[in-house]
DNA sequence: GTCTATAACATGATAGAC
DNA sequence: GTCTATCATGTTATAGAC
């Protein structure tokens, strides 16, 4: 397990049709698994053997664990963005259009609290180019924080608040997943009262962001300059 | 590793000074091992060679590696709680209170970041009850609140939105640990600064929670109910 | 009760033969 | 590309010395 060294997220591997129907049964097979049992007690032995391939294998087109998971995150972030959008579209005001990429994001995520913990895990580490902060999840990252900048269209806010309001969304929304995957209310009903305690509280607070701005303006420069919370 | 199933913290091991004395000597390399090489690269056969004990000793005192996070993670609180205190009472009012259990909670983990992304990585799994939000860390956790409501003395606050106000910086403590445990800036200033601007940001906002009650009461309610994320 | 010695197991990861 | 050893490490188990 000295494995904080492994390589990137994913080799680059397709190419042929064949490679890349062998790596995608390879991923379905270990979803389905860690969204039964967890993260943890699948192993890469039970991961090859559900997709009927050899250890070996699973490790030439997955080179850990852990980059499955960031395989996974990938897509679910396809899936969001795209169920974001469409419900953003119909929403009819601020409040609406952030209250509609929290719900969306809940949405997405239902049946995977439990892998969700794996995602979680690598935040831990900042030598880990899988972390969550780190350089393979950017893409990933800034797309999510777009969704909240596309969100806050509405709002009559200057680039940079705007841009440090979509990264504190951003990052309000981490907490709240944080929360959900410890939630064990029946469809977990307290984090989505959660939510919307916490964007009532919020979203008017935006409106007030121009009289803060004495404020916000050294705190958004800290956050540019640091550029690894908050990334650019 | 399915190791998911230890027992506790610790076992009842004391009693006898010399017991006592070889636990301390665990604890005590496999902390200066934590630092210096960090958790992950630190095995626990490392541990035991270091603090000249064999292998079977290190488990008969701590079950689990992680059962040493813990142990650090209690002593680390307790140097805390102490200077947070002094630092407390030189303060002269509320901003400064606050910001000297930031302060100090800093100063006491400068030393130790790669071994508080140990801890980090345990508040991603609700099954694991050495995690932060898990039953073996209660005490530590609510401790660590506890400073956080006695920083609010000063501040005229009624009892539930001071104990949400309390959770509230407690949680905005862990965010600013989470920005520490990646700040790469000369001896991590740039967290400094992130928690002074957001400080500045937050303390005044308590003189505005009695207006914002409204929105705040229900909010403390589903906190309060779902005592997860925000114990009591 | 406090360890040492030793072996063994499960699992993540790798190297090298084919 | 794929499979077979093989390794390193967390963890457990056993036997027994003091």
């Amino acid at each position: 397990m000295q494995g904080a060294r492994r390589a990137q997220a994913a080799r680059g591997v397709p190419l042929t049709a064949k490679s890349e129907k062998t790596k995608e049964t390879i991923l379905t097979s270990a979803l389905a698994l860690f969204r039964r049992r967890g993260f943890e007690k699948t192993t890469m032995r039970d991961v090859a053997r559900a997709a009927d391939v050899d250890l070996g294998a699973a490790y030439y087109y997955f080179p850990s664990k852990e980059s499955l998971v960031v395989a996974y995150y990938h897509r679910t972030q396809e899936e969001h963005s795209r169920r974001a959008r469409e419900a953003m579209a119909q929403a009819e005001d601020l409040r609406g259009k952030i209250g509609a990429v929290f719900k969306t994001k809940l949405e997405v995520l239902q049946k995977d609290r439990k892998v969700l913990g794996a995602i979680f895990k690598s935040v831990a580490d900042p030598e880990d180019p899988m972390s969550l902060f780190g350089s393979a999840a950017k893409e990933v990252r800034d797309e999510s924080i777009r969704l909240f900048d596309e969100a806050l269209d509405g709002a009559d806010l200057d680039p940079p608040t705007r841009a440090l309001a979509a990264r504190a969304f951003w990052s309000l929304h981490m907490g709240v997943l944080l929360y959900f995957l410890h939630d064990r209310s029946p469809r977990q009903e307290k984090t989505r009262e959660l939510t919307d305690g916490a964007l009532d509280l919020a979203v008017p607070l935006l409106a007030a962001a121009p009289m803060l701005s004495g404020v916000l303006a050294p705190l958004a420069g800290v956050l540019a300059r640091a550029g690894l919370l908050f990334p650019s």
